[in-house]
DNA sequence: TCCTCGTATCGATCAACTTCGATACGACAA
DNA sequence: TTGTCGTATCGAAGTTGATCGATACGAGGA
């Protein structure tokens, strides 16, 4: 009894393998605080932000922050790039299209 | 320091209150036995669907699943409405603009 | 080299979630 | 009314997740 995976393949393109990976993106943004971030990100100048200026939005621990920013790693949303001390964050392209 | 705050509610429509409501969205969606269900529903006969067809698709036990539907719900994904001793559920338009 | 600062990881705690079987509810048929 | 069938709710068990303080790591400055 495939046949709906079937049609959802054809009509709406995506493969059951990848499924769990979609479902992992939309768990990652299913947090307040997290999706909170991403929008903070976007805001940011340029569309990236440091550990640092994102800490004190949240009102959250730094340990804390910075977990929740591994798991949007993790799930595709943010990239990661490192200059001098500090750590900087910015949308993906999944992101972009994710986000309305 | 609440500029980026009004920054995303004047470029994108997200007013503070709502993010949580929108974090329940992805929350719902954030399961792959959740998606699994909605796009069954879409590829459903008329876009809809009722538990005695959804619950053979996903293998697990009949309780299991109305409580997944009724998560649906909650977010504002689903509607339900009861035909005889059926319950059908079909997309809300949130669902489908949030669905790709 | 040694120290400082920004960030990541670890371990523990408490809350939330998923899943099940059992059972209650509601609509229809006999 | 009584029974049956589809669905929802309840309670329990096990798993996952969010959060913190403490600590480790890594880059730059003194």
């Amino acid at each position: 009894m495939y046949t709906w995976v079937v049609s959802v393949t054809l009509t709406l393109g995506v493969a059951p393998h990848t499924i769990s990976k979609v479902a992992e993106q939309y768990k990652a943004l299913g947090d307040a605080t997290r999706l909170n971030l991403m929008l903070a990100v976007a805001a940011g100048l340029n569309a990236e932000a440091c550990v640092c200026d994102l800490t004190p939005e949240t009102g959250l621990a730094q340990s804390t922050v910075s977990h929740h920013l591994k798991i949007l790693v993790d799930a595709g949303l943010l990239e990661r790039s490192q200059r001098g001390k500090w750590a900087f964050y910015s949308l993906t392209d999944a992101a972009k299209k994710l986000l309305i």
